[in-house]
DNA sequence: CCGCGTTGTTGACACATCGCCAATAGTGCT
DNA sequence: AGCACTATTGGCGATGTGTCAACAACGCGG
C-alpha cells in the first residue's frame, strides 16, 4: 500500500471537500466517517485526527456551505424602498440558486437541527443575512433585538419560499421574487416601526 | 425479575408516551432506544417489536406532536379580511404556545430534517396548516399548487417568527401577532392573486 | 548515498447503538 | 391444576465512532 504524505493544510482541505460533497447530497446520519475516508482515499482515523469528532467535521461543512459572498451588498441602488427591496431580493435569489443543493442541505441542517452547536452556526448565518437585509433597507447600524428578531423572521420566510421554488418547483422565480419583495416593503413600513 | 404483561395497545401507548417525552426534550440522535426502554421499564427489544425501527418510532412521535386540534377553524368570524387574519393568527399562536416545547422540537425535526420520511410527515403538517390559512381567508376549495406553495411559505414565516418569540424571547406575543397579521393581509391582497 | 528524526498516516481495539430472533414466562381458559 | 397463547426478554451479529500506539514517508545532516 502506497502512502502519500501531504501538507496538513492540503490534506485537511481535501478531506473537507469530500465531506462537503457527501453532506451536501445525503443527510447527516446517512454519511459515515468511513464514507468520507474512503472517498478521500484515507484511513478513517485521519478524519478524526484533523477534525476531531464527526459533528465537528459537519460544523465545518455547514460553515463553508452557508458562507456566501457578502460582496455587492454595499453597491445597492440608492433608489426608494421598493427598488432597494427589489435588488436585495434578487441578490438573495441569485446566491441561493447558484449553489442551491448544498445551500438547501445546510440551511435545513441536513439532519442535525436541534443540536445546540449546529443551531448556533445556522443562527449565525441567519443573523448575517438579517443584518444585511436591515442595512439594505436603510436601517440603523445598531438595531434593537426586537428589530433583528423581525428581520430573522423575514429571512425565515425567504428560506421557506426559496424551498418552494427550488425543491418543490411549485413557484417560479418571478413569483418568489414578488412575494419576498412585497413582504419586505410591507414589513419595513408597517411592522419594523413597532420595534 | 418480575414481568408485567399488558395489552398490546396499552403497552404501545405507554412506550409512545415515554418516547414523546424524550424526543421532545432532546434531539433525535441523543435519544437511544435503550433510554426509551429503560424509562418505560421494558426490554429494548420490545420497542422494536411494537414500532419496528427507531425512525419508525420517531415518525409516530412527530405525527402526534404535530397533530393539533383542527377545531375552531370553522367558527371564525365572518368580518373583513383584517379581522379574519387577526383571529387565525391568534388561534395559531394559542396552539403553538400551549405545547410549545414539543411543537418546536417536532417542527424543527429534532435532528432528522433531511430524511425523506421525516420531511414528508412535517410537510403534511405544514400542508394542513397552509390549507387552514387559505380557508380562513376565504380562498377557494381547490387552490392551485402555486397558491398552496405561497401559503406554505407563509406558514414558514409563522414558524420562524414563533421561534423568535418562544425560543429566543426577543419578540413579544403582540409583536409576533402584528407581524403575522399584517403579513397575511398583504399576501392575500397583493401576492396570492398572482397564483 | 545512507542513517535518523520528525510527523503524517495507519490499523486495530474498546465501546455504544441498533435490528433481529429464539427462548422464556405471564395470563386466561378449560 | 395444567395448558396453550403470546407478550416479553436477553443476547447475538452488524455497523459506526473515538482513541491511540505503532508504522512509514519525507527532509536533513553526515
Amino acid at each position: 500500500m502506497r502512502r502519500r504524505r501531504l501538507e496538513p493544510d492540503a490534506r485537511r482541505e481535501q478531506i473537507l471537500s469530500v465531506a462537503i460533497r457527501l453532506f451536501g447530497s445525503k443527510p447527516y446520519a446517512q454519511v459515515s466517517t468511513t464514507d468520507v475516508a474512503r472517498d478521500a482515499g484515507v484511513a478513517r482515523g485521519l478524519v478524526n485526527h484533523y477534525f476531531g469528532t464527526k459533528k465537528d467535521l459537519y460544523l465545518e461543512v455547514v460553515r463553508v456551505m452557508l458562507t456566501v459572498p457578502e460582496v455587492a451588498l454595499e453597491q445597492l441602488p440608492q433608489g426608494d424602498l421598493a427598488e432597494r427591496a427589489d435588488s436585495i431580493v434578487g441578490w438573495f435569489l441569485d446566491v441561493v440558486s447558484r449553489h442551491s443543493t448544498s445551500w438547501l442541505a445546510a440551511i435545513g441542517a441536513g439532519g442535525m437541527a436541534g443540536d445546540a452547536d449546529v443551531d448556533e452556526v445556522i443562527a449565525e448565518a441567519i443573523d448575517i443575512a438579517a443584518d444585511g437585509i436591515l442595512r439594505a433597507v436603510g436601517m440603523e447600524r445598531r438595531p434593537p433585538p426586537a428589530l433583528r428578531g423581525m428581520a430573522r423572521a423575514y429571512v425565515g420566510l425567504a428560506v421557506y419560499t426559496a424551498q418552494e421554488w427550488l425543491k418543490r418547483g411549485v413557484l417560479t422565480r418571478d413569483q418568489v421574487h414578488a412575494l419576498l419583495a412585497v413582504s419586505l416593503v410591507t414589513m419595513v413600513e408597517r411592522v419594523f416601526p413597532q420595534a
